[in-house]
DNA sequence: TCAGGGAAAGAGCAGTGCTCTCTAAGTAGA
DNA sequence: TCTACTTAGAGAGCACTGCTCTTTCCCTGA
């Protein structure tokens, strides 16, 4: 994206110019990751400018507006999180050992976001009114669920895992994963990705829940709380123990 | 809360004046609602004020702050999706059948929920910075996940679900769930409720998942889809077929 | 009838995203 | 080396925001 902004703009590629422009890019996209943590989705454009000593108008050369620094912000948490699902996989040495790699991947994500609650919640809370997430996010978002998906593709190329009745699985839903499953991995059964699915979601749930403060006064034990819950996700899909 | 704020401003209950007051504020609140819809939860007092014919600090009269009028909404809202999560699972004319009771809940707090996205975004979306929810939401708030659990209740006095092994929860989740069953559903087993409050989680991160714009161009048959992992969820808690 | 108090208006403050114009500085080609 | 061009940044300005303060109006209870 910031290679396709030199084009437009005329510069070459491997030039000074744009090399301290990608600098001036990187920089003016941490501290707006600081001013997220504070401000929520709400940062101020003004403030990223004024803490970084230069006028708001400035930034409009880096960013056409304020939903691109979004947007770019966006990018990257979930390719930070989509590496800290797969660093959390990549832990367990022993990769025969589905559960361990299921929790860790799962521990993985809730850390992630328990140290970044602003990047979660611009990733995975109420969307931005009257924003409209591009394309480019759709790879980088699905890193993290592809990960966790792998497992099970592991799980059931070994044998270990067994593809679980079709039991209600509705026709339309059966196309929704066959036409997923085709995206991202091949040869796992529809049935197997929906449940599979499903402990993502219940993955999101969690962790929303605890950051959204929904667990409040209700669950202290918020670590042993969330074990326990991808531990029973783990079981329902067919994870063995 | 609104009869306290008229007891600090030294009003007569039942007063007229009470009574236009209590009409303005209503009136307030539903224009609110209706800009919640389209600007989301970064609504304008002013653009309120002006729909309503009036000058925007004429609305600090009814409400201290944005975050008091935005308090409101949210009470309204949770007490909204009790009272539909409750006459969904009223629909269900056989009170015996638990699983029809469940899905009709479900789908009551979705159908909901897609009606109203911005309340339900506002109820369950990432927090607004700097805002503390006042403990009286709590009591609101926990009006949808005590009908799920009241259905795992019934099942339970009548011997339909069985007390789940306590395989793995830990036990200061336990001690969480007894504070909770105390709280809200005596005579239920810890380990039940461990397990409903994840059916409860579950149905949060699928309509959020839906609602959020995550399932864009993953899953089109959305209600199906719900639909089977509720059924799911159903079975994993134990609620018989 | 009349004082007291609540409702509303309006000005004003500090802040916002964004646009525009202008200047300074760096870059490439002859 | 000089020139034409592009870029970065500054600064003013527009329309908007939440909120406060003061002033005016009018209803209400005694």
């Amino acid at each position: 994206m910031l290679s396709n902004l030199c084009d437009t703009l005329g510069m070459t590629a491997g030039g000074l110019r744009a090399r301290v422009r990608a600098e001036m890019t990187e920089e003016i996209k941490a501290t707006a990751r600081r001013h997220l943590a504070t401000d929520g989705a709400n940062l101020s454009l003004r403030a990223v400018a004024r803490d970084m000593g230069m006028v708001s108008s400035a930034l409009y050369r880096y960013f056409a507006s304020r939903d691109d620094l979004l947007t770019a912000l966006i990018l990257d948490g979930y390719n930070a999180l989509g590496a800290a699902a797969e660093a959390g996989d990549a832990t367990v040495a022993d990769r025969a050992d589905l559960r361990g790699r299921w929790l860790a991947t799962c521990h993985a994500v809730r850390t992630w976001a328990l140290g970044t609650p602003a990047e979660y919640a611009l990733l995975f809370g109420s969307p931005v009114p009257d924003y409209r997430a591009p394309q480019d996010t759709v790879a980088a978002a699905s890193r993290t669920p592809t990960t966790l998906i792998r497992i099970l593709k592991d799980g059931f190329d070994a044998g270990v895992i067994t593809e679980p009745p079709a039991d209600g699985v509705p026709a339309d839903v059966r196309t929704d994963m066959a036409r997923l499953r085709d995206r991202a991995v091949p040869d796992l059964p529809e049935v197997l990705l929906a449940r599979g699915s499903m402990g993502w979601i219940q993955l999101f749930g969690a962790v929303s829940f605890e950051l959204f403060g929904q667990l409040d006064n209700v669950v202290e034990a918020r670590e042993a709380y969330f074990g326990y819950q991808m531990g029973q996700v783990a079981t329902a899909i067919g994870i063995p123990e």
